[in-house]
DNA sequence: ACCTGAACACCGTTCAAGT
DNA sequence: ACCTGAACACCGTTCAAGT
């Protein structure tokens, strides 16, 4: 009971520091700004949160939670790990200033674990060889988060027109801009370009998939579709749970 | 002669804060601990660089600096991207503190426009239509950046055998992790991992690419060795200078 | 068991002043 | 023209103390 109330008191807490940092900014989350949002004196946080390092982890945890939920789409192995993409690029539209932590704190919690587990599981089912399987989990997951992270904090941005006529105003030096000045001229669309990113993802994914294993359905249905033969490799446990 | 004494103090300034970040971290580096450095009161500083979000800036600046003779590398369109790539990968383990500040301060100053040109034109040279150039610019250094951020962060790096005993130990919630206990037993080659994903975005490349624009030289070289009825669209200026 | 208050060693930045 | 010093409003975190 003491024991719940603690976990509890630190998901407020948590809570508290996400919202704030949605709200004001990553530079307005203090320890006694916290403390404030949550009625209380910025010391009494330290049982429950360590320090403000651990906090920032802790936010890592609050927003993979959010996303965690994604891992469980059903459906053909692209449709879910075109959900998960969407869905981690989602969450840094929710949380501008807290996301860019994703990409600076190792993913070693259960929920991490557990998000990586659900790619692997899609890149399997793709067909793609064991041994390739981490390294495409990370080239996607790179993606997500650094173009998401590049949206948000305006890296991709300057679709005003300043940079353009930067770029113009730098002449001789930029040439290649000069040549695409029609097509810079238009602000692109994030949402298009994300998922026309992804698309090649795929594609490179289905590239290094084995010939013979096209299948998109979970792997439960997928074994008891093909003849076992076709397996590659023993598949140990997991697959009847 | 007044106006060249101040840009070289600021100079001056940047690179004793780039080498302090280098040395004992971005927390480290406080505007007093640069002043100490540079053998000034902090406020000697604020003339020279604005302020502190000014002088991150600045950083941002010198290693794009740093970055830019990799732009003049001579070849084909794919040795020029390779070499900006490894370049800045190279960056980041040469200011693992400083590096990530690139992904999140928007590319405006001249240099970055310079460092994207190069990039553009290696596009256009391997034949992708102007219309994709600028996105697939976007997906090469959101790669870069995001995977050299991603290994000198640690978010890569649970190669030690805790993260692995930890997704073991989640059992039943991580199957596919169970699954390739195999390959995740050994720890990657980050060097090889790097090449492989930027092998794969070149092919992304070529498959966006104009089937009869194989040209792998620079763009006056390329004009000049095609029939002019080839090129898909006028080209304005540079080509001859 | 849970929280408070005072204190310490820091921050970035302002302002008025020095030479 | 270039820099200093004191001051202000903040930080994260410690420690001893309250109830």
């Amino acid at each position: 009971m003491a024991e719940l109330g603690v976990e509890a008191r630190r998901r407020e807490i948590l809570t508290a520091a996400l919202a704030l940092a949605d709200e004001r900014g990553l530079d307005a989350l203090s320890m006694r700004a916290v403390a404030a949002r949550v009625g209380v004196t910025p010391m009494a946080l330290y049982p429950y949160v360590g320090n403000k390092d651990a906090l920032l982890d802790g936010l890592v945890d609050l927003m993979l939670a959010e996303l965690l939920p994604a891992a469980g789409t059903p459906g053909a192995w692209d449709v879910r790990l075109r959900a998960i993409a969407h869905a981690g690029r989602a969450l840094a539209h929710r949380h501008p200033a807290a996301y860019p932590l994703l990409l600076s704190r190792p993913a070693v919690t259960p929920d991490a674990v557990r998000l990586v587990d659900a790619l692997y599981r899609a890149l399997l089912d793709a067909g793609v060889p064991a041994a390739q399987v981490p390294r495409l989990e990370r080239l996607v997951s790179t993606y997500v988060l650094g173009y998401a992270i590049g949206e948000i904090t305006g890296r991709f941005a300057p679709a005003d027109p300043r940079r353009h006529a930067r770029a113009t105003a730098a002449g001789g030096a930029a040439p290649a801009h000069q040549e695409l000045s029609g097509v810079l001229a238009q602000p692109p669309d994030w949402d298009t370009e994300f998922t026309a990113g992804l698309d090649d993802l795929l594609h490179v994914i289905t590239s290094h998939a084995h010939a013979h294993a096209t299948r998109g359905v979970p792997a439960e249905q997928a074994a008891a579709a093909r003849p076992a033969t076709t397996r590659d490799r023993p598949i140990r446990g997991s697959a009847s749970r």
